[in-house]
DNA sequence: CTGGTGATGTTATAGGATAACATTCAACTC
DNA sequence: GAGTTGAATGTTATCCTATAACATCACCAG
């Protein structure tokens, strides 16, 4: 899918959410779909800095947490950044493949392995809710 | 297993592995046994602080990563904390339950779901590093 | 116009982690 | 015992991450 398609695309996904993509979270957003895989807060507001001249760092954790709760960044919280979901408007449970050495992201279904984990922690007593996975390791072509 | 005999215990593992658990380790491995849950790093250093007068982050971070490091504790990256491992002796890795009502958390033993995660990611050409896995969820006391 | 609501701007600070260098300690050699 | 070496710890400073608190603005309904 090509940017403006995206960017329209996802438009159109938070308005069935009743929510609005502002042209500041549209802007956040394309900063972060601008990389190829993890993007750190502090990166998207320096970006945003150059094209805007200010801005404070309230202003990009706003938008990056609206555009996390509509489904459109995943969070990566063992590296303190983001991600761009390719498949937003469907839901899903994915298993997030990040590469440590060059932040390469890979997403995989992981219905069968979330099943599994489901049951072990059932069995503990624990309901576990629906959530992405992230997995961090090396990518095919990092490994030496 | 009572604290004195856990502390023991993990003396004796650290040496297996040629480290050693020095007085300063075994206090920061002690401070955290005191919690019940995830503690933080800042914390440990508020108890330390109280117990020696002087300590300063890089001085519990240096054990920590030790304790880590040698099994003892695990990193919970999702919440910037540590657990103890209350199995460091057989080779695991955690699957921690963390209730999203009551913030408890619980340590399964993932060894086998994560090797499911690792074959489905191998799959795809990604080596997927030893970790433990966060899941969010409500835990059996929570579940109305 | 006016009040209310959501979004954004602004300032300041809290919270988490590490770099770089100095010092001390334990163990081993001579 | 003195000297040497590498691991462990102390110390200072700084960087990175994230949020609190409050002010302002844009928009729309009444
Ligand atoms: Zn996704
Ligand atoms: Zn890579
Ligand atoms: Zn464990
Ligand atoms: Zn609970």
């Amino acid at each position: 899918m090509d940017k403006t398609a995206f960017l329209s695309q996802a438009e159109q996904h938070c308005l069935r959410l009743g929510n609005r993509l502002t042209a500041l979270r549209r802007q956040v957003l394309e900063l972060v779909l601008g990389y190829p895989g993890v993007v750190k807060a502090y990166q998207v507001l320096a970006d945003l800095q150059k094209e805007r001249g200010v801005a404070a760092p309230p202003t990009v954790y706003r938008a990056l947490d609206f555009l996390v709760e509509n489904g459109l960044l995943h969070r990566v919280e063992a590296l303190n950044g983001f991600i761009v979901c390719e498949h937003f408007d469907c839901p899903h449970e994915g298993l997030i493949l990040v590469c440590a050495r060059c932040g390469g992201v890979t997403e995989l279904d992981a219905t069968g392995p979330m099943a599994a984990l489901r049951d072990a922690s059932a069995a503990a007593g624990f309901a576990v809710a629906p959530q992405n996975l992230v997995l961090t390791g090396t990518c095919q072509s990092c490994q030496a």
